[in-house]
DNA sequence: TGATTTTTTATACATCGTATGATAAATAAC
DNA sequence: GTTATTTATCATACGATGTATAAAAAATCA
């Protein structure tokens, strides 16, 4: 899993685990500083949902104002365990190194 | 900079800095568990190289016995910075997260 | 010289990062 | 009720990164 599908995935646990794509793309970049595009967020959630890492319900039309319906994502076991795993495998690897 | 590029420059780091693509290899076999091929090492040394993230050095010839002359690789200062910002973007991401 | 060993290079293709522009669907205005 | 505006997602495209296989280079051994 690539990095910006981790930082994804970690976005959508951060929001509880029950968001949409441009809640997504505001909670990356509050947290990292870092603009990204809705493209970016929205290529990678479709990435995400294809690999079983996350699933989506499709929200009420009718909401407050306007717009086309959302999709909320939610972050699947399978999802976890990657995540989970890709981090174990890179603190195994920074284990005892310092870069100074 | 990707996963594997960050594994590559902690397997160098790890291995006191100045090793060469085998060795790089065996290294990152060993911590990970997971079986890697020299031309995925290669090719993202290479890589690296490019962006002046490591710099190298070619090795005696006349070494211990037969085989092409060696490239010893050196983690530079621009790639240790990388590595500790791609690592701190991902924790800031992680904090007050745990998948379970 | 030719076989063998060690190491790197070339190449190729799939996956991931990331932006731009198009499209959809709802409400608001007139 | 057609057009503008707003909210949101989709389509597409292309460079960057992951990763393997096969070839080549350069040294020693027989």
């Amino acid at each position: 899993m690539g990095e910006f599908e981790q930082i994804v995935l970690l976005a959508l646990l951060r929001l509880g685990n029950d968001a949409y794509g441009m809640e997504i793309r505001q909670e990356i970049e509050r947290r990292t500083g870092r603009e990204t595009s809705y493209g970016a967020v929205y290529t990678t959630l479709d990435r995400l949902d294809r690999k079983g890492y996350v699933t989506f319900r499709m929200g009420d039309a009718t909401a407050e104002r306007g717009g086309r319906a959302r999709k909320y994502f939610r972050v699947e076991a399978a999802g976890r365990r990657a995540l989970t795993e890709t981090r174990e495998r890179l603190a195994v690897m920074w284990e005892g190194v310092s870069p100074r």
